[in-house]
DNA sequence: GATGAATGAGACTTCATTCAT
DNA sequence: AATGAATGAAGTCTCATTCAT
């Protein structure tokens, strides 16, 4: 622990001010300054954390994607006999996360060509991954009957644009819990695949990310 | 007719080359420069079309908001006495309209925090107008027993998340046709309503943008 | 007469807007879309009737001054035969003129540096006959023992300096006449000189410029 | 102690220079590019020290007045038993201050309106509060019947003008000194005024500023 | 004689980045 | 590890001036 300020590293203290700042204004339209501001210190001494503006939002997009990869391959492991409760509990992930951490995949999402070539590569490269694995998912749920898939990309694209949604306008204390969220896209996308309502929606508390 | 360049007007060729460069590298991003060596003219000659940056982005956003409505409304005057019909005819209309003008809707979507305060304001409320007409044709259908409404906001988010998504990735001679992309998605958002499969495809060909 | 737009021809319009624009907010502040705005035409068309934004304050400076020193001459004239009536005459026309072409004036005071050195050299030399002007009025005083001059030179700035002060904040219809104006300068200044106060003032009217 | 170039400190350099550029050539027509290349650092440089060109000049002007109404206060407050004395004294601070930072006053007095509208205020303000201060002098001298004052305002703008016109040509080592200058300015308003000439010069020496 | 449009030069200002202290 | 200051590059916007129509 090399050095605090108000009990917060301060290494920590810029990656969270640099999301917040980066998700309100956007990353072109944030200087160094702002976040160094928000940090408490003066704009020189982030060089002492980081190398660049570029570097930094690259490490925030990489981490998220590691982070949403890591929670979906779990969900995915818990599940791998029952393809229907393996959806359920990815799409409960899914929505989960985007919501908790909305703002970082807010980013994820709309900073991609803000990133130098190098690094959007690596990132892009973690989308595809992400989309692979809801993709696997529907198409185990339809070679074995399970679902009726009208058609597996646009399927994945319509599952992958809630979760951008979600992150776009989820607040903490807004009007829907987020477990009535997630029981309602959860319901609408059963429907979509042509499964019973009724498997929607799990007798046990779901799990939380 | 004012001024051609190669047979275009330049306000019109401004606006042309502000709409890709803006939907490639965003608005913060691009700089007046290139826009102006997209149009082939320098920098300074801009200024004689466009107030500044900031207004040019607005009359893009306000454009393509009131095209969208225009179009949507248009859609949903056809159809006034057959909710479902109704229904099928704004989805076809909402998918076509986010394909054909993608970038413009891509920037629509997307910028909306580079807006001054006040123009800002103006995109919102049109924003809001129109996921209410999505809100109303459900609602009816709801009311009318034609469709089982999970939640009429998060369905309305569900939809104007298929457009905002199409936008992002459509290309005219990319892998699917358009005409299949609407008839996909109007299926999968009609299984979602609980409304027949069957209703989903029209017999005669859909109405164009 | 070659073109009149409300009765005015344009290019004494054009003079008249940059008159009261350069002293409104200075030369350089100025811009000629300004002017043209005044004048009612386009900024583009002002080049029919002036050659540059500097010869056009060259003209005006160069006629300020030509139209001073004229008025100047004249009064001088009249009294060339009683200087201390001369004198009075002289300190009339200085005053009514720095009041009633105020602006043109305050121009004539303040904007020599903006002038390319050719015409700054033509209005300084201008400036310089008229200094020689006053100071050989009270030379001549001096000599015929009629007035004591403590020192020709700063005799004669504290009268110019009346003339810019006064062009600096006269307006027609402002508290003090004048005729009070003149007259109450009048009387410092042959208080000054150790001149009768009784001949300060003049039984008959003094001429209007 | 911030930093030194030569031994300045940045911020002093930075308003000395822009002090002999806005003298020389005027405000509007300075770029902060000569300020900055007559300082020594590159024009970006500027910003660390500066807020705006706008801000710079508002500090140059407020700084001269606050300096001029305290050296004037000073020199009131060291006579205020001799009405006499105070105006002797009041002139030769008048005068030496204008000449000695002729410069500075003289921007005090011709960018006035070059100033936004807020700092224009303070200024104006400030100057307005010195002609108060000569007026009350001339007022009371008239009361007590010491001096014969034709008009208050006019006589004030003749003692206020004087100052102004000397700020515009004295230079240290030019013809006359600045004691002969003082001496020859104070005789004549001396005798203005209707005081006794003999008043007029000091047996022991002037106050310097 | 008027106009709309183009242009080149340049102005103020911002910003990421570096570095001596 | 923090800071104040410097820097170069760039960006938006303005302006006097020109010219074809």
């Amino acid at each position: 622990m090399p050095r605090l300020a108000n009990g917060v590293r301060t290494p920590d203290a810029i990656r969270h001010a640099a999301i917040e700042l980066f998700y309100e204004h956007g990353y072109e339209a944030t200087t160094l300054r702002e976040v160094a501001d928000k940090v408490g210190i003066r704009v020189g001494s982030l060089y002492n954390h980081i190398d660049s503006k570029d570097e930094l939002l690259g490490s925030i997009m990489l981490g998220i994607m590691d982070d949403l990869l890591a929670a979906f391959r779990q969900a995915l492991r818990a599940h791998n006999d029952d393809p229907v409760a393996c959806l359920r509990s990815c799409i409960d992930t899914h929505i989960r996360f985007h919501a908790t951490r909305a703002h970082e995949v807010f980013i994820g999402n709309s900073e991609l060509r803000s990133l130098p070539t190098k690094q959007r590569k690596r990132v892009v490269s973690k989308r595809d991954q992400y989309e692979k694995l809801i993709s696997g998912i529907l198409e185990t749920l339809s070679e074995q009957g399970l679902a009726e898939v009208v058609d597996v990309r646009l399927q994945t694209y319509a599952i992958v644009a809630i979760g951008t949604h979600v992150s776009s306008w989820y607040k903490p204390r807004g009007g829907m819990s987020l477990d009535a969220i997630v029981e309602t896209y959860t319901t609408m996308i059963f429907r979509q695949l042509g499964i019973s309502s009724a498997d929607a929606v799990l007798p046990a508390a779901p799990a939380s990310v």
